[in-house]
DNA sequence: ATGTCCCTACCATAGGGA
């Protein structure tokens, strides 16, 4: 079974390369993040013509998620329980769906924008209930997943130069606390192999020539359970999905699991 | 070059977010 996680940073503006991706890849069951779109805009039959169905949490402009699978789809859960609002608003962050006996969460926690600024105690809080929403699935014995953008880099060496993010958001203590209480539920780092390079870079900022330039950052995660990280055969980031025009700024984080 | 791209508001460009 292969799975995968991709930041795609809109599902319209990327839909040709989505579908030509999918093909490509063979990839069963897909984990979405900021599809950018309303529910109503989500391209179900394009998925449909290709074998695929979802469970979709979207609301327009921002953010906005998707388990997208044809291995089947079941269990779907809409939303993060627990989850703190924003602005007075619940974003659509966080959809889970069971493929073929193996449970996965699609996440895109918040960026936190600057240490100290609403968004980032917002993100803080937002950990914290995806830890308690996870923690029975994490225990349990059948494989379970949480994959999607965490915007943290768990380590210094995630990111291309950690002198660069001096204060800055992604690397802070408490960011990495709440991401390793995450991992305290009984869920472990599936680190993915690079195709180039020595770092499994899965963002690279389209400013600056952040990609050419190899700047990047592992902020796109897939934490899985002992069922499923012992089923685990190959994982790597898909960097050439990064190339060219009309790329997403993330590539696609893929796990071959064998359970 | 503040070396970009995406969305929306509104119909050409500005603003917000990442």
């Amino acid at each position: 079974m292969r799975i995968a996680t991709w930041n795609i940073n809109s599902i319209t503006a990327r839909l040709p390369r989505l579908l030509a991706w999918l093909e490509s890849s063979g990839t069963d069951v897909l984990c979405l993040q900021e599809l950018k779109c309303a529910a109503e805009a989500f391209p179900t039959e394009q998925l449909r013509a290709l074998g695929y169905e979802a469970a979709v949490h979207a609301d327009g402009r921002w953010n906005g998620v998707a388990v997208v699978s044809r291995i089947g789809i079941s269990e779907p859960v809409t939303g993060l329980p627990g989850g703190p609002d924003y602005d007075g608003l619940n974003e659509p962050r966080a959809v889970s769906a069971t493929c073929a006996g193996v449970r996965v969460w699609s996440v895109y926690v918040p960026n936190g924008r600057e240490v100290g600024h609403p968004h980032y105690d917002y993100k803080l809080r937002w950990l914290a209930a995806l830890r308690e929403a996870v923690r029975a699935d994490a225990a349990a014995g059948r494989p379970f997943a949480v994959l999607g953008d965490f915007n943290i880099a768990p380590a210094d060496e995630d990111v291309w130069d950690i002198s660069a993010f001096e204060g800055a958001t992604h690397v802070t203590a408490a960011e990495r606390e709440a991401l390793a209480s995450l991992r305290g539920t009984g869920l472990s780092d599936v680190r993915p192999r690079p195709l180039k390079y020595d770092h499994p870079f899965t963002y690279w900022d389209y400013r600056q020539l952040g990609f050419p330039k190899n700047r990047g950052m592992r902020i796109d995660l897939v934490l899985g359970n002992a069922a499923f990280a012992g089923g685990v055969k190959d994982a790597y980031v898909d960097r050439e999905e990064r190339k060219g025009k009309g790329a997403s700024d993330h590539a696609p984080v893929v796990v071959d699991l064998e359970v």
